[in-house]
DNA sequence: GCCAACGTTGGC
DNA sequence: GCCAACGTTGGC
């Protein structure tokens, strides 16, 4: 089983909002280095959901992923925000897995206590100017922050 | 709202 | 293939 960390923003969609969903299609990544990160998922995969671009980043919930890799709707519909005319259906660009709720965090473990762990290797979330929406978490990674909760 | 970082686009 | 311009992300 791979782990993976999955950026959201809460204002447009929260971990209650996962919970109350229970399984979501996670739509609309365009960027190559993330879709190619959802490509190497797999059913059963353990996920951290990370809230970004609000007044408290941090990690808010563990998901896992409830579906093999698929295209991507969005890509074809003219009407979604995440249109992307030049996707063919015989190859569509972009891919999404499903994503379903496990449980919310005690906490939200803030950003920069995640920043203040040392000696977990190479990890894209605190990378400098990092903005990747879809990342890799070693078990180590995985097991420091969930101790900080 | 600002701005650093970074990806993408397009002219040449 | 280079690189300037532009758009987006995301912390602060």
């Amino acid at each position: 089983m791979q782990r993976w960390l999955m950026k959201t923003e809460p204002g447009t969609f929260s971990i209650d909002d996962l919970r109350t969903r229970k399984t979501e299609p996670w739509d609309g990544v365009r960027n190559y280095q993330a879709r190619n990160f959802i490509r190497a998922m797999r059913r059963g995969d353990a996920v951290l959901i990370y809230h970004s671009a609000c007044p408290a980043p941090g990690v808010a919930g563990i998901a896992k992923v409830a579906s093999a890799p698929k295209p991507d709707p969005t890509q074809f519909d003219p009407k979604n925000h995440h249109y992307d005319s030049t996707s063919k259906r015989e190859d569509p660009r972009w891919t999404l897995v499903d994503v379903q709720f496990v449980r919310k965090l005690k906490r939200v473990v803030p950003l920069d206590e995640i920043k203040a762990l040392t000696g977990l290797g190479d990890f894209a979330l605190t990378r400098r100017g990092n903005r990747l929406s879809v990342l890799p978490v070693t078990d180590k990674q995985w097991n420091a922050i969930l101790a900080l909760e």
